[in-house]
DNA sequence: CTCTAAGCGAAGTATGGACTCCGTTTATGG
DNA sequence: CCATAAACGGAGTCCATACTTCGCTTAGAG
């Protein structure tokens, strides 16, 4: 693959990642071309269709989350990382969840693969700090994750202030602990 | 106005609920007709325009929801008043959020209306929870709704168990307890 | 430097969905 | 029951947007 084809590749996801994050699935494949500069065919020769764009934007997203969930689930202090990772997934992983719910029931594998992957290590982050006495033991990644993903949509669909969205991670925070 | 157009008004309105509680923007005005049994033409003859359906399904949605927060908010015991509140903002609100959502920045002067003052009947709820000393005092409205509106948008996007959600509310609750 | 294949963008095409027109049907007051 | 105006539905129109075509440009190996 040439040089300048690379370059545009990466710059047309970190585009689709910023339009679709923040305009959901009305963001127009065109826009995404401004964007990032390129002409619209450049889009469709990196990305067959409007759907593997999508996926692909989203794939790069888990994988960087993905890499701080295993940082989490190694840490020294259980129940901080935890706090860490929850803030982490809700701040970063805002437009990621937006993305995710306009693929809808339909998932590619490849999305579907490094999804359960993240979960897992939350799972396993989340399971340390409970065995660590922190957390209590009633609550699963499920809860976990309903919760993240909620506040993560929301704060992505419309801006919220920091200060407030901090309190709400706190209530979490609190209604986890023991 | 004749018996048989009011009827079709209503049930066109049940299908816009419907259909955009599930679908999202993404859902038809052609597939609102179908489920409403109507035709198109029939739809667009009682409302002028898409948004204008999902600006009357919002109000009506909402306008249900102030009922009930009214009732929580002279309720004998404001803590579990607040409980019940927040299980049924989210079970019944999710739809209500995600058309919400879709209506954007410019939210229509009737459903502005409707929400703020559903917002202000939920803010006396909260306030008398935390007179009552139930509540930590340290968080408003604006953290409770953001809690709120993201687990109903998470649950209107992807069916979630009702013991999950019920476990999930539960750790809200206990978030916001002193 | 040159040659060529890979890459590019502007100008298309096609499809889907919001909205309209008009001939037909039906509720309902007299 | 009948006359009539209100309501209806389906067949369009028009526009937005996903995707394609093709002639031009340029990276980079020899």
């Amino acid at each position: 693959m040439r040089q300048d084809a690379r370059e545009n590749r990466e710059r047309i996801l970190a585009a689709a990642e910023h339009v679709f994050g923040t305009r959901g699935e009305t963001g127009s494949t065109e826009e995404v071309a401004r964007v990032a500069g390129v002409g619209i065919a450049t889009v469709f020769r990196h990305f067959p269709t409007k759907e593997a764009l999508v996926e692909a934007a989203l794939v790069r997203h888990f994988v960087g989350l993905l890499g701080r969930s295993r940082a989490a689930a190694t840490a020294p202090d259980p129940s901080a990382a935890l706090s860490t990772l929850i803030h982490e997934m809700i701040e970063r992983g805002a437009s990621k969840l937006t993305l995710a719910s306009m693929l809808g029931d339909d998932a590619p594998p490849a999305v579907v693969a490094v999804s359960t992957e993240l979960k897992s290590a939350v799972d396993t982050a989340l399971r340390r700090a409970q065995a660590a006495g922190s957390v209590r033991p009633d609550v699963g990644v499920e809860e976990l994750y309903l919760l993240i993903r909620g506040l993560a949509q929301t704060t992505a669909a419309t801006p919220v202030p920091a200060a407030v969205l901090d309190r709400a991670v706190e209530v979490i925070l609190a209604g986890f602990a023991t």
